[in-house]
DNA sequence: CTCATCCTGATTGTATACAATAGAAAAATA
DNA sequence: TATTTTTCTATTGTATACAATCAGGATGAG
């Protein structure tokens, strides 16, 4: 496995403490490699924010509330516009990626919804991919680029745990509402309907900060 | 000098071909290191999309007409945003550094249409510190983090070489708009003139677009 | 003359070696 | 005991060494 992406993952799945320096000689030794590849996929993630520079070395970045806010702000302007812009560019591929995975999304929560069995990571996972198809079909890859780089950070989070049924079944409307209106070529109604629904996600992570952050 | 800034000025100054391979033993010898360090800088490069990946090694990312219009219309939406939050969060020092940036703008420009003599490089540079104290002030550093690296790019075609003595002076016009309207607190003013002012920008590059990068 | 194949050299990718120093532990002073 | 100074060690930052492989030219066949 790539250093990069080994790094990445283990930062976003939160096994590092907050600020935690990274030892490079350990993750040589783990992924089998020497220090310099390890060195350069520190460097990439320094580029994208998710680590920060110490005296020596780098520590995983501890991102405070205000962060969270001010990403959030941030991705709800890329996001809507990515969604209206959807709207008038998508292709029939575009929307049949769409409905695949709110397809899926409806099924993994409709088993949620009956057996109350965990099922929060793979909800994560379909509500991403959903998401990614319409910023994919709004045809600019470098909105693209920028954010799918705002949208990593709140994944260190894992916010979804903290939703109650209701909460993903409204979100699951939501997804609807916006999928429609793309379908419909409504860019507008798209755009408003993204706008509220990753403001609702804003407002979630902030009411529930406090019990996110601190250790379970 | 440090490699990273060293690398990244000489690609936005157009010192390498487009599409041009970046030679590591070259540049370590230039800058008298070893590979390592430039090795790393150029990591960095490649995360934030300036460097492209070849078979072996990196070039220098060869933009296309549609990258530039993908690039401003991006560049439109988050900027018009950070002119309606500076609106809104706008200090007495933040003011104080808009002001001090147009006051040399508009006495740069003035020298420049009552001499005629070549001014371009330090009209880019003070309306570059314009813009970006108006970034600062919308208090989000996630948002500047995301539009500085965006608002490189263009920079590699030295628009401003292209415009002519009635266009400058009427964005010079727009940023007094912008400035009384982040002053006043207005900030849908703001965020309105600022989104006229930078697709103004992109009607002017993309006009000029081949002329811009075909060989002067 | 054109195209395919095979070599050769140059350049990258990775590993190791060495030098510098931050930070912790130990010692010393008040 | 608390606080400053000193020493030492572990880890980073940089340089070098070696291995892998791509690119371009030479050779040869059609």
């Amino acid at each position: 496995m790539d250093a990069y992406k080994f790094i990445k993952d283990s930062i976003i799945q939160g096994k590092f403490e907050p600020g935690a320096r990274l030892a490079e000689e350990t993750l040589a030794k783990t992924l089998s490699l020497s220090r310099t590849p390890i060195r350069e996929a520190i460097k990439q993630l320094e580029a994208e924010g998710l680590v920060i520079p110490l005296k020596r070395g780098v520590g995983v970045r501890n991102f405070t509330r205000e962060d969270i806010r001010q990403i959030y702000d941030l991705r709800t302007i890329l996001e809507s516009y990515a969604a209206g812009q959807a709207a008038i560019h998508r292709t029939a591929e575009d929307l049949e990626r769409m409905q695949d995975a709110n397809n899926r999304y409806e099924k993994v929560i409709q088993t949620y919804v009956e057996s109350d069995i965990d099922r929060i990571g793979e909800i994560t996972e379909v509500n991403q991919e959903f998401h990614e198809a319409i910023v994919a079909a709004a045809r600019n890859d470098h909105l693209y680029f920028h954010i799918s780089k705002v949208v990593v950070v709140p994944l260190v989070f894992r916010s979804f745990y903290w939703y109650n049924q209701f909460q993903i079944l409204q979100s699951l409307e939501v997804h609807k509402t916006i999928l429609e209106a793309i379908t419909n070529q409504e860019p507008e109604r798209a755009r408003i309907a993204m706008h509220e629904h990753i403001y609702q996600g804003r407002d979630h992570v902030l009411t529930n900060f406090e019990k996110i952050t601190s250790p379970s």
